[in-house]
DNA sequence: AAACAATGTTAGGTTTCCTTACACGGTTGT
DNA sequence: ACAACCGTGTAAGGAAACCTAACATTGTTT
């Protein structure tokens, strides 16, 4: 592993990118991506004098909310859907840490 | 080899970020990074309206820059060691285009 | 019918960015 | 030595981009 590649594969979460750019990426009208903000589907940085910063992560999220409310789903439902998939994501790592745990007391050793 | 890949290897080099965003991400004053600009050391996009536009590739470059630039090289020669350097990448693309074209006829054939 | 959802639009204000120009101390070339 | 150049700071004035708040509209729930 090769440590600027660290780097790297964070450029997907740094939230660098000002809302004209995601309104240029995703087709989105300033409003919608603010609105969505409102409902709370997605969650920019800000910088000190209050301009909202996003990621790529982001843009793409905004492309799934925006799809999925063509299909007719309304905001809360997304929020619902969005809640159930985090408390599965972090059960899958809360698993994967104990088994890394066990791991380290049982497992095979690397020395 | 997954399509959806195709679009995150180039977060690097989508240009997306403002200028204060570099400001920070590099360290870096405002006016050193437009003055490596007028010296052809980096290349921004534009907006419609003329605000600067940079890609995390940029971001990368400009540090680069910059550690020359304290070790006292001037904009000058960095500038030639980038012409170089390309040349050097344009050569190799170019062979590897050749190589391609060879094996297409006369290389392992794939059906 | 009232309430809510998603979006557009407008207004007024603040932040961020732009170019141009001058200053200045250090380096280079003649 | 002195003119020219280098890299950078800073200031001014103006334009672009962004912000919030509010009201309007058209559907959809309740």
């Amino acid at each position: 592993m090769v440590l600027s590649l660290a780097n790297e594969s964070s450029y997907k979460e740094k939230k660098v990118i000002t809302i004209g750019i995601v309104k240029e990426l995703t087709g989105l009208s300033e409003r919608q991506i603010r609105y969505y903000e409102e409902r709370k589907l997605i969650f920019p940085d800000r910088t000190p004098g209050g301009s909202r910063r996003y990621s790529f992560a982001d843009v793409e999220q905004l492309v799934e909310i925006a799809n999925k409310i063509e299909d007719g789903v309304q905001t809360y439902e997304i929020r619902q859907e969005m809640i159930r998939d985090k408390k599965h994501k972090d059960a899958e790592a809360h698993k994967k840490m104990i088994q890394g745990q066990l791991n380290a007391r049982f497992g095979v050793r690397k020395h």
